[in-house]
DNA sequence: AGCTTCATGTAAAAAGTTACATGATTGC
DNA sequence: GCAATCATGTAACTTTTTACATGAAGCT
């Protein structure tokens, strides 16, 4: 009974009223990092949460473009949020990276392959560090709340963490490489 | 269809055979913090793999101890996973943090609260960092496999990064709260 | 007397993913 | 002409989690 990602949801809508895709896009940009969740959830999730009253929904119609559904906050949703921020946090991050399982068994082919592999990895995650970096510092301004200060940060950290291991990786490699000839 | 902890268990069977209660062990000792999965489910993916013939089992008698099952990778369990590891990547690991959840909306509480929450993640992440740290150097053999020695220096990197960023979100905090006083 | 370790699972519920569907507008 | 953006979902399926179950040995 953790069920986080309302949790989420809740929170990004204390910011200002949205439609499903405008969340699903904001999730996307900023919670990536420590959240992964996908559109067909968050539609599902804000249907339930409407009928739990933790969120009401104005529906509004366009001409241009596809009509719209804005979801609000609503008081008891509000309640809900606070309420669930206090309780106690499992600190263990759930991580499923697909890549890290892969290095975890590069043993298992000849070592320029794996170099290659980790080569691809390096090239891959400095990518998206310097993607981070970029949104980052053309998004930020003055009235930015706090947690995203801090989980932005937290982002690009992480990413030129990695990119960094990586370098590392290779390194090792290369020379076991060349003890190896 | 990507089915990465069957992949994940082939890889540790690789090594040598084991029961599913080690393959749970080692997962949460080596594996936990790129990914992560629950006893259950390593049981029935067993089980699953060994209908599909990826892996063979063997029942062990015991008069002191349970009985148990010992599982062994087969032929074509290895080509299955040497086949998989060929397969495209995709990069983007997939987190759930519910730390950073909570983080993300420390706006919502009183700033001396954030101030405690982010601290003790500081402590918690500090703590962790050291025992990985611990747990490598009284593990770390000159037989240890490629993957154990790049993983294991990416786990201990990305607790010591955490700590890190705890560090600098509570100086930051601390300025916004001379700030305001 | 109660906790941890060893050892393996089932059943049900919750969460997450994939494939599909619709349809207008804007930009290349 | 084709892809992307806006906008919202359903249905089917897979994966993951939670709660429960059993039971002996050894440690505090």
């Amino acid at each position: 009974m953790v069920m986080a990602l309302r949790h989420a949801l809740l929170g990004l809508l204390t910011h200002q009223p949205a439609t499903g895709y405008a969340l699903n896009a904001t999730f996307k940009a900023q919670m990536i990092h420590f959240w992964h969740a996908h559109h067909t959830q968050i539609y599902r999730e804000l249907l339930k949460m409407e009928d739990e009253a933790l969120v009401s929904s104005e529906h509004v119609t366009q001409h241009d473009l596809p009509d719209k559904k804005i979801y609000s906050i609503t008081e008891r949703g509000r309640e809900e949020l606070i309420d669930w921020l206090r309780q106690p946090t499992s600190f263990q991050p759930k991580m499923k990276d697909e890549n890290l399982l892969r290095v975890s068994l590069l043993q298992l082919l000849p070592l320029e392959e794996a170099i290659r592999y980790v080569e691809e990895t390096k090239s891959h995650h400095e990518q998206v560090a310097q993607q981070i970096r970029a949104f980052q510092e053309a998004h930020q301004s003055k009235d930015d709340t706090l947690g995203y200060l801090l989980t932005s940060e937290y982002a690009i950290r992480m990413m030129e963490n990695y990119a960094g291991w990586a370098d590392w990786a290779i390194e090792q490699m290369k020379q076991r490489d060349k003890h190896a000839t």
